[in-house]
DNA sequence: AATAAATAGTGGACTTTGTCCACCATTTAT
DNA sequence: ATAAATGGTGGACAAAGTCCACTATTTATT
């Protein structure tokens, strides 16, 4: 392994860093009726197609009584569903309904051309300093 | 510009993972006395060596008022201590005092310990993962 | 010089986000 | 048959952060 110091301080300084741009794209993201842990749910059950609450919560590191709460809401909007388990009467499936698809589709595409505008306006500067950051990332990782 | 598409879903997906080591990262630091607000507000001022509210404020992307009730809380623990700044009556400077200082250098360590033990631990399998991740991005910049 | 507008900071009230805990129902292990 | 584990809900609360109104200076405008 490379000097250990210099390691841990290029990581600390890319988190700094990173944990800005991805604040700012959370901040334009929030003109949003959801919130973001909301569109994060729908993500979830989106990829997962049918998936239990336990799932969801493991995916995103939440509390099991918030998600209960994020998903109330979300069916009383009617964006989700949820059907009794067959396999095991204690869980419930969770699934979109066909207006949920249609919101989050809406806010996924919000989102790709925040991404978009993101990349278009970045600064060359902070360009070259995030590509320099990742660089020694790698460098760091492939050493180690 | 190469597939925007393709672009903007690469850095989405690396948000998403990003986020996550972060989070378990802020998750791990969060035994110490002192919020990830505080930390960071501490080192702005290390970094700074004599600053105005209004610089950490910025620098931060907080709220004043926040910002306000967190130095008061810096300051009450004899972390930090504020001079009136004599070019500017409505201003104040802030800098580390000795024990802040201290402590800050104590939670600096805690944190390249802790980034130190992610890098070790980290499963070959996330490695990749996080490089190709990274790849992919330093070539979207490069031609974009 | 007088006053309007901008800058620096504080504190009250509030919202959002999320956790901890107690609880019910069901299922699996002993 | 019963203990323990799993899946989920809801109450109470804590933490993080915002909005707004206010004070005190300072800078710009007439």
């Amino acid at each position: 392994m490379r000097d250990t110091k210099t390691a841990v301080q290029e990581i600390r300084a890319f988190n700094r860093f990173y944990t800005d741009i991805i604040g700012l794209l959370d901040a334009h993201l929030l003109d949003s009726e959801y919130s973001l842990s909301e569109v994060r749910t729908l993500y979830e059950i989106h990829i997962g197609k049918s998936v239990q609450a336990s799932q969801i919560m493991t995916a995103m590191h939440i509390d099991k009584s918030y998600l209960s709460r994020l998903l109330k809401k979300l069916e009383k909007d009617g964006l989700i569903c949820k059907t009794p388990s067959e396999e095991d009467a204690r869980a419930t499936l969770i699934s979109l309904t066909g207006k949920g698809l249609k919101v989050f589709k809406t806010l996924n595409k919000a989102s790709d051309e925040q991404i978009n505008e993101l990349i278009s306006n970045l600064p060359v500067r902070k360009q070259e300093e995030l590509v320099n950051h990742m660089k020694s990332i790698m460098d760091i990782l492939q050493h180690k």
